[in-house]
RNA sequence: GGUGCCAUAGCCAAGUGGUAAGGCCAAGGUCUGCAAAACCUUUAUCCCCCAGUUCGAAUCUGGGUGGCACCUCCA
């Protein structure tokens, strides 16, 4: 698989550090309050890159915080009345009813910053001896000038990195471009003992310490949103290749931002959105696959008709998905005739064109391409008497194909016997050429949920998606 | 000021040297009791503009124009 990698600005290849087994850490959510849009990308994407990983023979592991302390939490806390840790618990909780609206699987590991207080304590105390952190009144910052790499993944040099800092007016720090370490205890602050005296971890050094508890002081993979790149991604390789003097992450993967009707989105231009807020509309299988239709490294606009759009493609996916296992129903145990050789033949093909789109710094949008390329084939085949191998090719093509995107996760329920019943009747009626009963059960159907099509074998039905 | 990204049909979007995938929408047709779904046909002689390299460029180079992002604990 080829990654294109933030830090050397050039597709690679990908070659795990442990054969046969990945590392991954996505920097995850700030738990004061439900998700938004543009949290869900990199959830969506990356989720879709652990699921490529694993279908290639990788043993995955997938690391993923939860931010539960910062300046946000406590204001958030502060004004509902509550502590931060009741926050932070109610708003995980919302994270993975999000998440899996979204397809989005629970990471391997999901740690908390406040649960690792001692591994950053430890973390901190090393950078303090390595001199390249330095203690003023109980906060402790990272002394930038003096880590030599700095500014290797963001591309800029330390002179002009200062020339756009803004004016700092914290007098404690030696240089501008110095950041926290570990905060000083302001009043009402939750805080840990530390040989600082009471405080709390800075952000970044939270998913340094975190990921290589987990991953270990060298990793394969770590994401996040474009605008991590700088700082936070500079300062977690400023802080763990400092303590540790060892290379951090081999990889890094950063997605682009999602855009509002063609405008940043922002609070203050009231076009933001949370996960939740989208969901009381929308069906969230749609902005799973919107994500997906393009690139993850281009910017990406959401609106209105975007999803709409989402929507109708993933109503053919569906389509096809059920029109297989209808098929399935007069499908005939014999050898696939010259229409169905090829219909297998195409499925071969259709996979080995997905997996290179994927292969390809997972190109999603070729791959959704190659994708319907294969279901215009299954809408090819005649109603009935189709090859059960044909089928079952197709069949399992398509599933290879939606389970690494994630998509097509809604099952086909069983009908349920009211619905039978009104199947049954419509079906005389039908003979009986009684076409006002029937239309009136027809609509009654869709009332109920299902989508009723007449087929020259029969009556299909499906629920409606 | 520093750094980087992008510009392909009505909309979305892949394609990084060999003659424009795929999806949505639209029109006409086939099928249907009528529908729905599906299928067929139509929809970019051309990929922001101008030069250049090349047998050949949307794809490479240079110059424009237009849009966006980071340098602010915002994915």
């Amino acid at each position: 698989m080829k990654i294109y990698n933030s830090k050397t600005r050039k597709k690679e290849e990908f070659v795990p550090l442990h054969a046969g087994k990945v590392g991954i850490y996505a920097c995850g959510p700030t738990v004061y309050d439900f998700f938004h849009i543009g949290n869900a990308r990199p959830f969506i994407i990356f989720d879709v890159l652990r699921r490529y990983l694993e279908s290639i023979g990788y043993e995955v592991t997938f690391v993923q915080n939860f931010t539960d302390i910062d300046d946000r939490m406590i204001t958030r806390a502060n004004e509902e009345g509550i502590t931060v840790k009741e926050l932070a618990e109610r708003n995980i909780k919302e994270y993975f009813i999000d998440a899996k609206g979204l397809g989005i699987r629970p990471a391997t590991v999901h740690p908390r910053a406040t649960e690792h207080i001692p591994q950053i304590i430890a973390l901190i105390e090393k950078l303090v001896q390595n001199g390249l952190a330095y203690a003023q009144d109980g906060n402790v910052y990272y002394r930038v000038h003096a880590f030599s790499g700095y500014g290797c993944l963001c591309g800029q040099k330390l002179e002009d990195l200062e020339s756009g800092a803004r004016v700092n007016v914290n007098e404690q720090k030696e240089d501008p471009l110095d950041f926290a370490l570990w905060k000083a205890q302001k009043p009402g602050e939750p805080a840990w003992e530390s040989p600082w005296g009471l405080g709390r971890p800075g952000w970044h050094i939270e998913c340094s310490a975190m990921s290589m508890e987990y991953l270990g002081e060298t990793f394969d993979i770590h994401t996040g949103g474009k605008d991590l790149l700088f700082p936070h991604h500079e300062n977690e390789i400023a802080q763990s290749e400092g303590a540790t003097g060892k290379p951090y992450v081999r990889y890094w993967m950063h997605n682009g931002f999602i855009n509002i009707d063609n405008e940043k989105m922002s609070k203050s231009l009231g076009n933001f959105f949370t996960v939740r807020d989208i969901s009381a509309q929308y069906d969230l299988e749609n902005v799973r696959m919107f994500m997906l239709s393009a690139h993850y490294r281009s910017p990406v606009n959401f609106s209105r008709e975007m999803i709409a759009q989402a929507a109708s493609a993933l109503e053919r996916l569906y389509g096809a998905r059920d029109q297989l296992a209808f098929l399935k129903n007069s499908a005939e145990d014999r050898k696939p005739n010259e229409a169905e050789a090829t219909l297998i033949a195409e499925a071969d093909k259709a996979l080995v064109k997905f997996d290179a789109a994927m292969a390809d710094d997972l190109n999603t949008a070729d791959a959704i391409g190659t994708l319907f390329e294969l279901v215009r084939e299954i809408f090819k085949l005649p109603q009935a008497g189709v090859s059960m191998q044909a089928i079952d090719k197709a069949e399992q093509a398509m599933l290879h194909m939606t389970d690494i995107l994630g998509l097509l996760m809604k099952k086909t329920d069983d009908v349920p016997p009211e619905i039978t019943a009104m199947l049954k009747e419509r079906e005389t009626a039908r003979k009986e050429k009684n076409w006002k009963r029937s239309d009136e059960l027809r609509d009654a159907v869709l009332a109920a949920g299902y989508i009723l099509e007449d087929t020259a074998a029969g009556q299909k039905v499906r629920k409606s998606v």
